[in-house]
DNA sequence: GTCTATAGTGCGATAGAC
DNA sequence: GTCTATCGCACTATAGAC
């Protein structure tokens, strides 16, 4: 074991989200959470640029993962089934963590400021998918429409699944909702 | 006539948007707009809430028009059917000053405080068809995904129609968008 | 650290239209 | 007289230059 305790990062994040919770984004301040994790508020500011950044750690790893499962669909697959192995990888990545997400969830929409860190988050995965379908051989409108689609969808299932019941699956939901875009425009 | 000219919001409108692309959107001062317009500093900040606003004043129209063209449409539409008519509105609005939309979308897409008010804009106007939707007897999760995918199919149409020839139909533009969501789904 | 430019606010005064 | 759009000025806050 070393001199410190290992993971201050996500002793952070856990620390930030309880006190964002208990007292509201707005008025816990760095130097509570950094307390609370036991490190000072420069070792913060060393892992997060800044107070929000602290709840959108996790999406640089999203969009990865994202991008890779997309990237590693079979070549036949269509630009919605590519994206649907995107949306599967989201699944898996925070699917087992229902409790967590309706936390951060719950902070989030208390606040306008984090409201829009998720939008610019949402969009950058946007970009991100749109550039791998891109790179998978789709025209640039059809890379566009198919990845706007499919996060049009995930924003919906995330929410429903936050929203829903314990012991929801997000693969589901997720899958659901596609079939209910085609069902949409089926009528 | 008044003592003043009229329609200063007009003239403010497109004294910014002509600064914005002469300078830069951050290069330009409010004191450099109003002059133009022919009026005080202190009037661009009764029309408009801050220098963002002024490129964006717009959208409440949209909004609005959109809703009330989903409100109006036939009992027996389809969720999706609903939001074409919004979607048709929408074209009406502004798909006659495509030179205008250009010149707007390429102060926005210069300049990232402005990306993610107009990201702001989107979800709003999501909101407000996720609402009309309900209104209209859709169930949230499927009205959240109809409204969605609605605002999915607008962005991508509008962005092909910005970036696409002099003389192209927004309109057609949004209906070949919504034919090809189909058209993913199907394959 | 100081100085300057800018964004943005508050409020009273003014010149008309009604 | 009221209402509306504007001006004018004093103000705070902040970011950047120096």
């Amino acid at each position: 074991m070393g001199r410190w305790e290992p993971d201050a990062a996500g002793r952070l994040r856990a620390a930030a989200l309880d006190l964002y919770l208990e007292h509201g984004y707005e008025q816990a301040t760095v130097a509570q959470i950094a307390e609370r994790a036991g490190v000072t508020a420069r070792t913060f500011f060393r892992h997060f640029a800044d107070k929000r950044e602290v709840l959108f750690a996790g999406s640089e790893i999203l969009e990865q993962e994202m991008a890779a499962a997309l990237a590693a669909s079979p070549a036949g697959a269509s630009p919605l089934e590519a994206v649907a192995a995107a949306l599967d990888a989201a699944a898996v990545l925070f699917g087992d963590n229902l409790a967590h997400s309706r936390r951060r969830q719950a902070v989030i929409a208390a606040n306008a400021e984090l409201r829009e860190r998720e939008l610019i988050k949402m969009a950058r995965l946007a970009d991100a998918l749109t550039q791998g379908l891109r790179e998978r051989g789709s025209a640039d409108a059809e890379a566009r429409l198919a990845a706007e689609v499919g996060i049009a969808v995930f924003r919906t299932s995330y929410q429903s699944w936050v929203d829903g019941p314990d012991g929801g699956d997000l693969g589901g939901v997720l899958r659901d909702s596609l079939a209910q875009v085609r069902g949409l425009t089926e009528r």
